[in-house]
DNA sequence: CCCGTCATACGAATTATTTCGTTGACATAC
DNA sequence: GTATGTCAACGAAATAATTCGTATGACGGG
């Protein structure tokens, strides 16, 4: 998927793999918590080892950082929710859509219809984005 | 990422995985294409065998049809663009993104910022969908 | 014809990702 | 202090995805 180097910190971290995405949302639903939490949080799935193992890669590359004070560790996503999910938008928008931002949209609207509120808020948030860009 | 059936038929196809989607990219732009367009197409990275393997596959996942009437086989992909893309949104959407198209709309601007006539056009896009949703 | 070129098929190696079994540390309850 | 339960750390296996080497057949030009 991309390069990996690895050595707990330095470079910017390589995208999350697709259960590396599962922990890093119930990190950002729950905040700080423990690898049994993350765990029970995730469905019946999986051992415990696997999600701890998981966590421990993750912290290698840089995805998560760790609290050790305590017994049990504590991990949070090291990133903002909000840039790493604009690295997921961006990558998928490369890659499958032709760098069209609407095209996405539209896919995202699509696979699954927004309410009108939610509609509404869309709108609003291309109103910033149209301003934003008047200023520069 | 998902289950894999196989058998050429009948079950819808699997979410394309990285490597598959650069190629459905290509297809979607050249149309029904050769392996050796495919790849030429796609950059310096890997071997020709490497791309007909992974077409192959795809050909067995139902991802891609392919025209043997020619001596070099044409291939293209089996779903629409569209249906793919929406497939693949939704998929981002529900993993990483609690299912808001509003927030991945905001990723993806802020992934990469649109122009004001994309910008407009995403609109004209939402006005389509508030009108539908009326209707229902 | 026979050869060089280009194509598919196939099998296996390589790499990436995910999973699990086992161990030792530590804490708490008894 | 000893049993019991939970945890982190490894290492290695299982699975998925990607890559490549080699075999073989079709084609066209000399």
């Amino acid at each position: 998927m991309a390069s990996r180097s690895h050595s707990k910190e330095s470079d910017s971290p390589p995208l999350p793999t697709d259960a590396e995405i599962a922990i890093l949302a119930v990190l950002w639903r729950l905040g700080a918590s423990t690898v049994r939490e993350v765990h029970d949080a995730l469905g019946k799935d999986s051992g415990y080892t696997t999600t701890l193992k998981l966590m421990q890669l993750m912290l290698e590359k840089g995805l998560v950082a760790r609290n050790e004070r305590y017994r049990s560790h504590l991990y949070e996503a090291s990133a903002a929710k909000e840039e790493t999910q604009r690295q997921l938008a961006g990558d998928l928008l490369k890659r499958a859509f032709e760098g069209s931002a609407k095209s996405l949209v539209l896919g995202a609207l699509a696979a699954q219809p927004a309410s009108g509120k939610d509609l509404a808020e869309i709108r609003s948030l291309l109103d910033e984005f149209e301003k934003r860009r008047g200023k520069k």
